[in-house]
DNA sequence: GCCGATCAATCTGCATGCACTTTTCCAAAT
DNA sequence: ATTTGGAAAAGTGCATGCAGATTGATCGGC
């Protein structure tokens, strides 16, 4: 073929990254699941691109631990042992108490008051049942908590510890009671990060990330082969 | 040239591994230094391959943060913000202390006889002055904390998390009388784990990463362009 | 019928080459 | 002397092709 400049719109980034976000956006979702092969040939072919940048962007989802690479072998969609996952999430659990309890100490005013407020307004998606809606408010939730710890380093890790815990914890709102259950345990967090309590906005985090990953284990058990 | 296998020694791993590794090296014992530019053909040359594999590294040396790359820039060594660098030696603080205070509860007994063993015998090397020797007992010393703390997740963050900040602390014993605070503290730090202490664990682990921040603070100041 | 060997098909690892972007450098203008 | 225009040089991004590894299928031996 003749190295025609061949992709459709002029998206932000290069052809690599864009396969990154691609890809990592179809394993965290659950498009493609833990376990399933991903070969180059076939990436290549269905992004209209030749290896080369596929290659790249799988070393990239690798380094990332969305996949796992061996010499010679195809990449494989991240599936981990229990044993792995369970210090996942306690390592989530860990990270989530250090943000919190940053977080109380040095969000400014104005962090507070969304926080606070963007809580309040959740109580209506629990009310409706709304799995899909309160997801994604809880996913912003938790990035507001990471945000206001002021420490870009650790937001760096957490980001990317949550990014592999995705497609283990995807269908946790499904299970009865937790809508209402996440809903008390973020009030007690904002509670703790209103009165500037490091302490308390540390402890409640840590016993809401702990709570969800015993949601979810059923789920990883799903996952396995 | 017609594609003849020359590399001289076989290795374990890739070539790609072989070069991260390699290049890993270089940016942590400071042989190429923070803001230094490392053109693909140049190392391509320098390891004797294409750029295929080199670019496949650089990518993967940019997912672990040591160097930062930008489309059509060449890779540079990351140089990071005095803010950055804060706020990994903040990380790396809580990581530690998390370490600590887990490895506090988690260890067995033999890993707490050859921790204090070994505790016991870096002595002489304060003694002797010996910075270089003191300096790799050091990073026994952390390692056997991280891995105390049996989490392999934790114990991949604070890894990595150390490997970017190799670059800004190597020359931290050089300092007058560090070596004997480094001492005290670990002997805290070994203390609080023998009595099972997680919370003095923890908070000894988070001052001594604290002091040694600050002991970094010049060299970082140094490195900058 | 089951197991192991052999060969074809498939896929990964890397080299090489072209297109496009950034950098460098030199000359003309101010 | 300093700035500016612009072309040459250098460097990155990606496509393509070959060599070697892996996988799967077929066939002969037990």
């Amino acid at each position: 073929m003749k190295q025609v400049r061949r992709r459709e719109v002029i998206r932000p980034g290069t052809t690599v990254e864009q396969m990154v976000r691609a890809i990592a956006d179809m394993i965290v979702t659950g498009a493609i699941l833990p376990g399933e092969k991903l070969d180059e040939g076939s990436l290549a072919a269905r992004f209209d691109v030749s290896r080369t940048p596929v290659r790249e962007a799988l070393r990239e989802l690798g380094a990332m631990g969305l996949v796992a690479r061996e010499p010679n072998r195809s990449a494989v969609v991240t599936n981990v042992t229990e044993a792995y996952l369970h210090s996942m999430f306690e390592a989530m659990a860990e990270l989530e108490a250090i943000c919190a309890r940053l977080a109380a100490e040095r969000m400014t005013v104005d962090e507070r008051r969304a926080l606070e407020l963007d809580h309040r307004a959740s109580m209506a998606l629990v009310h409706q049942g709304a799995d899909e809606d309160y997801s994604a408010y809880n996913t912003e939730f938790h990035t507001r908590l990471y945000r206001g710890a002021h420490n870009e380093h650790i937001l760096e890790m957490v980001t990317q510890t949550r990014a592999r815990l995705a497609p283990f914890r995807r269908a946790q709102f499904r299970l009865p009671g937790r809508l209402t259950k996440s809903y008390e345990e973020h009030g007690q967090i904002v509670t703790a990060i209103m009165r500037a309590d490091g302490a308390a906005a540390g402890q409640a985090a840590y016993s809401h990330v702990e709570i969800v990953s015993d949601a979810s284990a059923v789920f990883a058990k799903a996952n396995e082969k």
